[in-house]
DNA sequence: CGCTTTACTTAACATAAGTCAACCAAAAGC
DNA sequence: GCTTTTGGTTGACTTATGTTAAGTAAAGCG
């Protein structure tokens, strides 16, 4: 597991073996069933998740009803305790599937930034891409018809399509499961259409 | 113009004077009239902004239209640099009006950060919660009606309303410029009901 | 000042999504 | 193994948005 997190790190830069001994000896590396819930709406979003393996999603519970709005697999980041401290979170972090997640908070931060400075500048420039990346995907989510982003999940992230619910779905790309049913019967006639 | 700038950041934390000089030294400040385009799709995005007074827009063409799906306006940033090196931008970035920007590049934060250690620490909190704050109106977005988007983007940023073009909203509220229209009359009619 | 362009509105119609309800299949629980 | 629950599909109907086109008012420009 520890060689997933540090195949990640090294893609930015190369580690000392220090370095990696001191984030082995921090034991971040926490495992979650199926269902769980990380964080519960209303509560204080302190920690922050590194997925190793596995799935979780983010979803909120309006009118009674439950609106996924993010997933994370593999090799992505939750960022959770920077909104603003102690305002409670206004969303749900529960696994899709059994997960591996690497598991942060601000102590442990501070503690590793100040005996080694060059992780701060690792995160700056990793959030700066992950909020690059959350942007480019809000105007595309923003551009695009439901089954326009139905299309591009397929593109882009096929794997999700396969391993989540489709309700849960359905509200990620801002629509009612009927409705994700409909589209995918629209594209599979059209399918046949050109196999014709 | 920099006290506007120095109040942001002494938000986050006071600075020195030595710290303040350095920046005024480096002359960051650029007038740019309304219309002007600051950044156009396909070109390399190198720099950050940090809006000072007046708006800007980021916006695609899109089979000839025009899409904007993001305002920035006072004291905001907006960072462009950050997705991937010599990546060309797929948007544009304009001003909505005549506009007064602090303008940063790659070697000028290079060159601060090494002379001034904890900018990057302040940096990687901004980002964070520029990161958190875009993912809270992501997931608004997707769980909200354009309708609804529209009476959240009245509370939250009624300036918008007043001092941009209504076919510019409608794209960033996800919908066409005569539903926008139409979801104007709408809520007038409601607001008449009541008030009788 | 008059003309052109642009932004906005409105109407009629087409299309897609929301709603409600019924139904089915697979999974989970006992 | 049977029952219950959950997730997914389908159909009929409602509602909202998209499309196309026309019209208007204001702004911009020569």
């Amino acid at each position: 597991m520890e060689k997933k997190l540090f195949a990640f790190l090294e893609k930015y830069m190369p580690l000392e073996k220090e370095e990696k001994q001191a984030i082995t000896d921090l034991d971040l590396f926490r495992n979650y069933k199926k269902g769980t819930v990380i964080l519960r709406e209303g509560h204080i979003a302190r920690e922050n998740y590194f997925v190793i393996s596995g799935c979780i999603r983010t979803y909120y519970i309006i009118d009674g009803e439950e609106k996924t709005t993010a997933f994370f697999t593999e090799f992505e980041s939750v960022l959770t305790n920077s909104i603003r401290k102690d305002k409670p979170a206004e969303y749900n972090l529960a696994c899709v599937e059994n997960t591996v997640l690497v598991v942060s908070n601000p102590s442990i931060e501070k503690l590793t930034f100040e005996k080694f400075p060059r992780f701060e500048k690792l995160c700056r420039i990793f959030s700066e891409q992950l909020l690059a990346k959350n942007q480019a995907s809000f105007d595309s989510f923003r551009t695009n018809t439901p089954e326009q982003r139905y299309i591009e999940l397929l593109e882009k992230r096929p794997d999700l399509v396969q391993r989540v619910p489709q309700y849960q779905l359905a509200s990620y790309l801002g629509i009612k499961p009927e409705s994700l049913s409909r589209i995918r019967k629209r594209l599979q006639e059209q399918v046949q259409q050109v196999v014709k």
